[in-house]
DNA sequence: TACATTTGCTTAACAGTGTTAGATTATTTT
DNA sequence: AAAATAATCTAACACTGTTAAGCAAATGTA
């Protein structure tokens, strides 16, 4: 017969297209228009038919971060094959991650839960620019060139900030967090920087 | 008359009691949790009332996330003004930022953009794995020190992911990047790293 | 005091959401 | 052709944010 297998191969491709809509959905209209309805009206069925492929929504979240994992794995691994020298593996390694997050926004933002849509990030808010006054103000009392460069500051307050803020999140997101390592990481790059601060 | 004013504040008390119920129910159930009716429930009123109070659901967000960033200034400010010596001051500093992200968990992630309830980090996921493999690899062919002890390597791991994912997260959640000084920390910061990776 | 107006608050509704159960249609097997 | 099975849809439930209409109590005016 082999009907079996025709049949076989088209459950396959239905549910390969649910996972391409539901991309395809999130690209054009970002992670707050991902709905069931919506996955259907591109597939051409209905909302139930979605159920038999995936358990429920959070089932194709949860394949589509599988993918997204794949194709960083590529891309890193791409990145170390391409250099001979350990040193610059390593930098090439950080920088295809870093060109990942870009390239596979949606992705990267569904991996590591980083939001967008809702609650933007509100810098031009009087009571954040507050903080970040206070934080710009310390570093400028390292910095022993005068004047002090507006790039320089700038640098190593993000700098800091990214480091805290990457370790935060991380941590938040991620539920086994080991305190002492955490401990250990803030300390020491934080007076690492502070170290490298006029260089 | 001075009824006016005890109309006032009257209107000033519930509020208040708004955002305080937002509060409870986040701090209670997740973010996920958080809805109109809910608030209303707290504050035993209907839904519709909260629109007399803000102009929407975002209203609130944008109000606690005001909120928020007034609480951090004040802890990061206490932390300033708690030592003499600038070098403490600035280490203070940023220890007062993390500790406000886990005490004022749901603040931290309402202004940051750090999701947790749905798609949570699946670091046990072999995919995940694999990228966090290659980078543990390239990062001990660098440690000289024999043999390689899990701690270090998994220090410096973390230093690095911690301060690409701040970035990345800093970038994709706040618009305007300055690709120039992503580009400068990004390679100043990986460079600084493996420079110090056998301190 | 009697009427008119404003205010405070609720009910009802609309258009969405995820998800499930039951009915219907189409396909395959007997 | 009839029976059994598979594929698909419709309808519903319980939610969501948000708006419009209505009611009832408090207030202002004559």
């Amino acid at each position: 017969m082999g009907s079996k297998e025709r049949i076989q191969r088209q459950k396959e491709d239905t549910r390969k297209s649910i996972l391409d809509a539901a991309l395809q959905i999130v690209k054009q209209e970002g992670w707050a228009a991902f709905s069931m309805r919506k996955i259907a009206d591109v597939i051409e069925y209905t909302a139930p038919i979605i159920y038999e492929y995936f358990s429920n929504k959070e089932g194709i979240l949860f394949e589509l971060t599988r993918l997204g994992y794949m194709h960083l794995g590529v891309k890193v691994k791409a990145a170390r094959d391409s250099k001979e020298d350990p040193e610059e593996q390593l930098e090439a390694m950080w920088l295809a991650y870093w060109d990942f997050a870009f390239e596979e926004k949606e992705f990267y933002q569904l991996m590591y839960g980083v939001q967008v849509n809702c609650c933007e990030l509100y810098t031009k808010m009087p009571e954040a620019e507050y903080t970040t006054d206070l934080f710009y103000d310390a570093i400028e009392k390292l910095l022993t060139k005068q004047p002090v460069s507006e790039d320089t500051s700038c640098l190593k307050y993000y700098t800091f900030w990214s480091l805290i803020h990457g370790l935060v999140s991380i941590n938040l997101v991620q539920k086994g967090a080991n305190d002492e390592i955490n401990q250990q990481i803030l300390r020491s790059a934080i007076k690492a920087i502070i170290k490298t601060i006029n260089d």
